[in-house]
DNA sequence: TCAAGTATACTTGTATACAAGTATAATAAA
DNA sequence: TTTATTATACTTGTATACAAGTATACTTGA
């Protein structure tokens, strides 16, 4: 059996179905688990020493983010391409302008604070190299925009993108963290731009701080497909 | 016990999963559930006669699309209010603007070949007063749009959102056909200026649609009300 | 009358059992 | 050797059973 790839600290009081779904996520986002793979309700449940209730659960979260397909027999892992990936920052791109138009209409002083604290998390969680809470603290940072709006289907498209970001943040920081520890200077300076955007409520700053961040995805994919290829040489032997 | 409000139809080959989800989204739509309102498992699978199973299924789904909201004892219905609609409508507004700035890059020859046999068929349905299959190729039509530009992010948007629409635009057509029959000539005419806006790729025109589109949904949610009434009187003497 | 503790009737989450259907493999026939 | 048919070993979907936890109501004590 393999580690966990999912942060357990975050599964302390989870039920058995959202383990599962947190695991087997990252497997198949990790690539640990292939693409185009298929995988059966009976063999997850042995892997994972639990019924097939919570893994018919999980099946059909993932199917759901699109990360698998279900079939009549079997679920097909479909996976995180570099296609998908920028599709997700193309559905993120399209959510966050939308609320900054809701912003500049709105009182910003108590989201700015908060926003500052995260800001401050995200550099103490650099200070300690803890790459799964700085995703944490970067994950958060977003919601936090996109909550303060009050808009529950904006929200609802942030809860189905969330768990595949989630697992693609951590991936790809864990990378960092051990590869390209100056690229979080980077993201610092342009969270802060973020805050500065939604502070003075200038669209321009709003626009260069999206671009940056777009242009850091590319940085993202490739230290996914780093950690990718760590994990496959890893578990070479361990595949039968 | 009520009547189905979901064409049953619509769920021929369907599980028993699927039937409680589609039946019971239908019921809280309607406000034949009110919303406030909590349900519990087992009173929905007694009152479906199916077993828990299937009923989990359908209120894990109902949660994801904000109808419900899970809780440690009961779901608790939230319903669909005049705010959760127009919200429904922004991120419409938001995929199909983003969708129409990726058609006028691509060959849209026999996405609007497509769209015009769909509008037939809206016709027809019109001819024959049948708002549930007015309903579908309404869906369909706006369907066909998101999916032509392939983008799998946008589908799952789309995937989210449309169960609710299915249900919010199923009980407004319905009370339309039998109040309001004028009202379709409107809605043709503006799929026809759709369909013209992509066929030209003129960015004037898709605004002007989306806007009509946009101005139409004031009545949709007054016809939604209307439903609501009218279903809420017939089954008055049926509340215990 | 009121407070504290206990019983009870709920709730969810998980495991298991079973029915119905489907693909694969093995067997029989040409 | 190839084709048709039957077995078998899977698959999913649903029902049921059980454990653990929680709110309500009731009883008991002062």
């Amino acid at each position: 059996m393999t580690d966990f790839l999912y942060p357990s600290k975050w599964l302390s009081k989870a039920s058995a179905g959202d383990r599962v779904t947190c695991e087997l996520r990252m497997r198949i986002i990790s690539g640990l688990i292939e693409s185009g793979a298929i995988i059966s309700e009976n063999k997850l449940a042995a892997d994972f020493a639990v019924s097939r209730s919570p893994v018919r659960e999980a099946l059909k979260v993932l199917a759901s983010e699109n990360i698998i397909r279900l079939e009549r027999m079997g679920a097909v892992v479909i996976g995180l391409t570099e296609k998908e990936i920028e599709e997700i920052y193309d559905v993120r791109l399209l959510i966050e302008t939308f609320v900054f138009e809701r912003l500049v209409r709105m009182d910003v002083t108590e989201l700015v604070k908060e926003l500052s604290k995260i800001l401050e998390m995200m550099k103490v969680a650099i200070k300690y190299q803890d790459a799964d809470e700085f995703s944490y603290q970067d994950l958060l940072f977003h919601e936090t925009i996109i909550r303060s709006i009050n808009h529950s289907y904006m929200l609802m498209i942030w809860n189905n993108l969330r768990p595949v970001m989630e697992s693609f943040i951590l991936l790809s920081m864990r990378a960092r963290f051990q590869e390209k520890y100056e690229d979080f200077d980077r993201i610092i300076k342009n969270h802060k731009l973020y805050i500065e955007a939604i502070q003075t409520k200038e669209r321009t700053l709003m626009v260069q701080s999206l671009h940056q961040n777009f242009d850091d995805v590319q940085g993202k994919v490739d230290d996914l497909w780093m950690s990718q290829q760590m994990l496959s040489k890893g578990v070479e032997t361990e595949n039968d």
